[in-house]
RNA sequence: GGUUCCGUCGCCUAGUGGCUGGGCAGAGCUCUGCAAAAGCUCCUACAGCGGUUCGAAUCCGCUCGGAACCUCCA
């Protein structure tokens, strides 16, 4: 099935084809600066990488390479992992007095806990072709640069490598992802501009010189060695190139990063290499919280494991993300949070009901069809959920043959081979222990049903509810459930 | 100041000029001693004011309200 997309480039949806015209498909995602635990809306940016990438594989039948690189050098990185930061945890290691050493402990700690987090959300692994950390492409990212200043775009200046934009801007559009309005950028927003001897304000940096203290790698140049570090776009475009090869088929991120971000680096890979860097750019829309962008001032900003404390499965966080479209707003909100935990429960009662083996009539099963055709059309989750619901709404597993149930079922795994959030199987039967005097309280409660004494049954169904679980009545006698958080 | 997006039922989320979109909540019913759970049924909304049109949530204009980006950002 033909996959059409949003291209940031052209503004449009285009009907997706494969820059090598084959089944081959490269997609690289501007993945995680690991200085902290990711934020939900991280985790939005991420999801709508791998829905793609899954649309791809499952509708398209293409095989996905998926690169997401892993920024393990920045500002805060350095900041947080520096000799007397608080934010060093004894689960880092040893500090030592090496500054790249101690980058290197600080950010793979995080770089662990953020595997983590997206497997939790249903990301797998084995779904990367890899994942690069930034420092371990310092070599492809100097040649770049070399290669940059070499053609005319860059220059030295106190040691730092700025790309000559305004060069560049005369030979080439700048601009080709977001319309950049230099006249009237607002006033007061200017960074840097005092500190670094720089030809144009809008010049950005490629290379940072060293300060004292912080990490940094030699640079030899020309006979000189300019000791320092990458800048932030820079990364993307050595690594796009060193690992996959330019031109991407597709490359992700969040909205904010078309600009400057994605912006320099399509000026950086085709100044340096003589490359575009992508066929298609796909941003996904950021979350908000309560209505308002997350931030720490506002009291709304969370992480994944901040939601995952209060109890909430992460793949619930998965299906919240999903019931939007990638390209708008998402409103995040504890009761929308509730809201769609029950509509996937829905789903997976559907799922589990198709494997009772009672023989009943029959249903023609297509839904997969349709859902397909829906998320092929620019990842429309929304659209594609709302024909999922109304079929189960149509559809009763109890009036259907074997057959029609087995096709079903297929239908529904491979659904969730997209979708990654129910379990395709049988219901599992729950084995959790109850404590015995529970188990006498529910015995002696069965006993005054039978004996027709309602009030003392009442009274200790309370008693069960009151040490935390729940009973049911069943045709055959009762249930017992442990209250859930 | 510049650029862009949005306002849809109590809440969330789709919407392609005409055809009750989907989820959650809520109401009723079935089943239950009563509950719970589950299932079934019901629940016709488009910020405001103009305009275009036989017909507007959808197109145009204005007003009001919200959000994002404009060199840390997913």
């Amino acid at each position: 099935m033909t996959i059409r997309l949003f291209n940031t480039l052209s503004k449009t949806i285009e009907d997706f084809q494969s820059v090598s015209g084959g089944s081959t498909v490269k997609v690289y995602t501007c993945g995680p600066t690991v200085y902290n635990y990711i934020h939900i809306g991280n985790i939005r940016s991420f999801l709508f990488s791998d829905l793609l990438q899954r649309v791809l594989r499952i509708v398209g039948k293409y095989d996905v390479q998926w690169v997401m690189n892993i920024t393990d050098i920045d500002d805060k990185t350095i900041r947080d992992s520096a000799i007397g930061s608080k934010e060093w945890l004894n689960d880092m290691g040893i500090q030592s007095d090496n500054p790249n050493h101690n980058l290197r402990l600080f950010t793979e700690y995080f770089a662990q806990k953020f595997i983590e987090d997206i497997h939790s959300v249903g990301i797998q692994t084995a779904h990367f072709h890899t994942m690069p950390r930034a420092t371990d492409y310092i070599e492809p990212m100097q040649q770049l640069i070399r290669n940059i200043i070499d053609n005319g775009y860059g220059y030295v200046s106190e040691g730092n490598v700025y790309f000559a934009l305004g060069d560049w801007m005369a030979k080439e559009h700048y601009g080709k992802l977001f319309t950049v309005d230099t006249e009237h950028f607002k006033a007061g927003v200017r960074i840097d501009a005092d500190e670094y001897d720089r030809e144009s304000v809008s010049d950005f940096v490629l290379w940072k010189a060293r300060k004292n203290n912080e990490p940094y790698w030699d640079f030899p140049y020309n006979g000189y060695n300019l000791p320092g570090r990458p800048g932030w776009h820079i990364e993307c475009s050595a690594m796009g190139q060193d690992i996959l090869g330019l031109p991407l088929d597709i490359h992700t991120g969040g909205v904010d990063l078309r600009f400057p971000h994605h912006e320099d680096e399509i000026a950086q890979s085709k100044a340096g290499y003589g490359l575009d860097t992508a066929n298609y750019w796909c941003h996904n829309e950021f979350l908000e919280v309560e209505g308002k962008k997350m931030s720490k001032s506002l009291g709304n900003f969370y992480t994944l494991r901040d939601i995952t404390d209060k109890g909430y499965d992460p793949l619930d966080i998965r299906f919240l993300m999903l019931s939007g479209h990638y390209s708008s707003v998402i409103n995040f909100t504890f009761s929308g949070l509730d809201a769609v935990q029950k509509a996937r429960k829905r789903v997976q009662d559907f799922v589990y009901a198709l494997f009772d083996t009672r023989i009943n009539g029959d249903a023609s099963a297509t839904v997969f069809h349709d859902v397909a055709t829906a998320l092929a059309d620019n990842l429309h989750t929304p659209k594609a959920l709302e024909i999922l619901f109304s079929f189960i709404n149509n559809t009763n597993p109890a009036t259907l043959t074997a057959e029609s149930k087995l096709a079903l079922i297929e239908e529904f795994r491979t659904i969730n081979d997209i979708f990654g959030v129910w379990n395709i199987e049988a219901k599992p039967q729950e084995h959790i222990i109850i404590p015995d005097d529970i188990i006498a309280l529910a015995e002696r409660r069965l006993q005054a049903k039978k004996d027709k004494n309602f009030a003392e049954a009442d009274s200790l169904r309370a008693a069960i509810a009151e040490k935390g679980y729940t009973l049911k009545d069943t045709k055959e006698g009762y249930t017992l459930e442990l209250n859930e958080r």
